[in-house]
DNA sequence: CACATACTGATTGTATCCAATCTCAAGGAT
DNA sequence: ATCCTTGAGATTGGATACAATCAGTATGTG
C-alpha cells in the first residue's frame, strides 16, 4: 500500500516517474490543467507539487508562461556530476568510518536483491534496488542534508539515464564494483571506496552525457 | 522599484526577510490564514512559496499540521556548515583560476560598499554587501547550481547570524580578512584563498553556534 | 513587402469556498 | 488517578471560479 497522507505527496512522485520515464518530456511545458485532469486532482496540488520539482531542478518556471521540465545541456550535465562527486566524496569520508558490521551486512544483503534483479532480468527493479544500495551507504554518513542533495543530483540525470542498465554488460561491471565496494567498506577503506563509487559515478555520466548530445 | 512579477515572488521574499529578522521565530508554526492576510495576500501564493522555503530547508512541513520555521539544533548547524565548506572550496578551486583582472576590480568595489557601510554603522548594509562580495566570488566558478546550494546554506543560519556584526571588532576583522582575500585573489592563490574563506566561516559558526546552544 | 497593432484563444495566477484533518479540552469508564 | 472516547474549534487540503497575462494570428499601415 502506498501511504499517501496528501494528494500533492501522491502527484509529486507520479510526477517524477513521468520525467524520469520520459513520459514527460524534457523540454516540454507542462500544461497544468491537462496534466492535473489526467492525474485526477486539480491544480493546486499539483502546481504546490510543481514548485517542489523547481527548487530541485528537475522544471524549471516562467512567470505567467509555466513550468517546462529541465533539458541539461552538457555544461548542465557536467555541473551536476561535479557537485554530485564533492558530496557524495564527503558522505563516504564521513560515512565509511561510522559503519557497522550490521551496516554492512544490510548492504550486502541489498545488493543480493540487485543480483536477483539483474539475473531475472528487471530492470526498473535493478535501477530501484542500486539506488537503495548507494543511498543506504550515504546515510551512513547521518547527515540528512547532505543526503538529500545528492538525491537532488541523481534526480536531475534520471530523464537521461533510462537506458543504462538495460545492457547485460553494464549490469555485470556494476555488480563486480559493488562486490568491491563491499570489500573496501569491509576495512572501512575511505580513499577506496570514494575511488570505487568515483567510477561508478563515471560509467553513469558516459551513458548520460551520450543521451545528452545525441538530443542536443 | 521592485520587480515583482507575480504575487507568491514578493511573498518569498518577505517571508525571507521575516525568517532572516526573526519576525518569524524558529519552531514557530505559520499560520497560513493570518500570514496571507497580513502580507494582503490569498492563502494560495502563500503555500506555493511557503513549499519554496520548504525545499531550502528553512521551512519544515508537517501534512494536515502546516509550516513551522525550521529550528535548527547544534548537530544541524554543524551539518549545514560542513556542507558550506565542501560548496565553497569547490567554487574557489574553481572560480579562483578563472578570474580576470576586471573581477577582481569589481570584487574591490564591493569591498569598498563594505566598507564605506561599517564606517558608517549600518549593520544590515554591512550584511547585505559583504554577501554580495562572497557571492560575486562564487559566481567565478560559473556553476550556477552550486551557487544556488550554497546560498541556500547561508539562507538556512539566517535566523541565527543576526547579532554577529553589530560589534566594532567583529567588522574590523572582516574587513581585514577581506582584504588579505583580495590579495590571495590577485595571486590566483586557490590555497590562500580557501584557507581564508575557511577562516570567515569559522567567524560564523562561532556566532551561530552560541546563539542556538542559548536557546536549547 | 515589412512592420506595428489589435484581437482571440489558451494558459497561468489568485481568491474564495467547502471538505478533511488535527489539536485539545471535557467527560466518562476502569 | 489514568486512560480512553467524544466533541468543538481551529487549521490545513483541495476544487472551483474568475482575473491577468501571454502567444500567435489576423488586420491595418507605411
Amino acid at each position: 500500500m502506498s501511504e499517501t497522507v496528501t494528494a500533492q505527496e501522491g502527484v509529486l512522485r507520479e510526477l517524477r516517474v513521468m520525467i524520469a520515464s520520459g513520459q514527460l518530456e524534457p523540454g516540454q511545458q507542462v500544461v497544468q490543467d491537462a496534466l492535473a485532469a489526467s492525474l485526477g486532482v486539480s491544480r493546486v496540488p499539483l502546481r504546490e507539487a510543481l514548485k517542489v520539482l523547481e527548487g530541485e531542478g528537475q522544471v524549471i518556471y516562467h512567470p505567467h508562461r509555466g513550468y517546462f521540465v529541465a533539458n541539461l545541456s552538457v555544461d548542465d550535465l557536467v555541473e551536476v556530476y561535479r557537485i554530485r562527486s564533492i558530496l557524495e566524496d564527503e558522505a563516504l569520508r564521513v560515512g565509511v568510518p561510522l559503519l557497522t558490521d550490521e551496516d554492512i551486512e544490510y548492504l550486502e544483503d541489498i545488493l543480493s536483491d540487485v543480483e536477483a534483479a539483474a539475473t531475472s532480468g528487471d530492470v526498473s527493479a535493478v535501477t530501484a534496488a542500486n539506488r537503495r544500495f548507494h543511498f543506504a551507504l550515504f546515510e551512513a554518513s547521518n547527515m540528512p542534508r547532505l543526503v538529500r542533495m545528492i538525491r537532488n543530483q541523481w534526480d536531475a540525470t534520471d530523464a537521461y539515464r533510462g537506458v543504462y542498465f538495460a545492457a547485460p554488460a553494464n549490469l555485470k561491471a556494476m555488480n563486480a564494483e559493488h562486490r568491491n565496494m563491499i570489500v573496501a567498506l569491509r576495512n572501512r577503506d575511505v580513499a577506496e571506496s570514494i575511488a570505487l563509487q568515483a567510477a561508478h559515478r563515471e560509467n553513469s555520466v558516459a551513458v548520460v552525457s551520450q543521451v545528452i548530445s545525441k538530443a542536443e
